[in-house]
DNA sequence: TTTCTTTTGTTGACATATCAACTATTGATC
DNA sequence: GATCAATAGTTGATATGTCAACAAAAGAAA
């Protein structure tokens, strides 16, 4: 079977990055308009670290898929903003226990909602099926590049 | 109907997010391995000229959802390698038409082979329903984000 | 215990993403 | 034609992505 020549527009790499690009770029307009004074980035990571705190930095990168540097800029930025916090750990100190602060607890409840309304506008139309459907060929595709 | 919880893996945006992150790295490493000396980002670019050129910079950050400063700057470095070049537009001092140069046109054909191996790789083993079934629903998702 | 290796996190350097401010030019309105 | 508004591109500032170099600490090996 020959390979044929393809518009960048026809592949689905390309789709996928255009898809996320939408998204991120949907979701930081929305971030500025209601000023959660916040990147969709940063927002990413708080719910992280909700949902699996404590954590360290190292855990932190494997669950985001992100770089150590990254991690600590952005874990530099949300402590500033006060919504986290390295707790040192006892007999090991190499490591954090990564948290949320009490207003990082609260600014994630109150805007959860927001999130849930884009995640549901982004899906809006399609069928069960067709999500799963969507997420199995996503995985697929993550397993054949080694991810 | 009541809105679950979730955990964030099991969020269609955040795989999507996922599955970008894995395909760029991979082919970012593949470059790298095979010595190419661009970014994912810059070959991308490179592409998008090759085929719709001569284009100006604004269409060009329209095609790959860029902003103008981020083609400014990308463009530089390619222009550095010598692979693109701006020509002025008779008539209209405002604008450029970029194109690639031979040496552009070049590595494109030379390592264009690379890239396919990279795309076919990341469909292996998905039936062209399933391929066409992920594009169709790609693509109503950026409708409903408005893009 | 002392030395060597690995691990965790930080920092520097460069590329990219984004917004805002700016320049130059073009188009529109008077 | 002169003035004003819109457009194309550049530059600065800040955040993120990535790699490499590094420091401190922990674990392994001698």
């Amino acid at each position: 079977m020959s390979t044929k020549e393809r518009q960048i527009e026809e592949v689905v790499l390309f789709q996928i990055e255009r898809t996320n690009k939408v998204a991120r770029q949907y979701a930081q307009r929305e971030f500025d308009r209601l000023a959660l004074g916040i990147t969709v980035e940063q927002w990413i990571l708080l719910k992280i670290v909700e949902e699996k705190a404590p954590l360290s930095q190292k855990e932190l990168a494997g669950s985001s898929l992100r770089d150590p540097a990254s991690i600590t800029r952005t874990l530099d930025l949300l402590a500033k903003k006060g919504y986290v916090k390295r707790k040192p750990i006892a007999g090991n100190r190499r490591q954090y226990d990564v948290h949320l602060t009490t207003a990082g607890k609260a600014f994630v409840k109150k805007h959860l909602p927001t999130v849930k309304e884009q995640r549901e506008l982004s899906v809006k139309g399609l069928s069960l099926t067709e999500i799963e459907q969507l997420q199995n060929t996503l995985k697929k595709i993550q397993e054949n590049l080694g991810g």
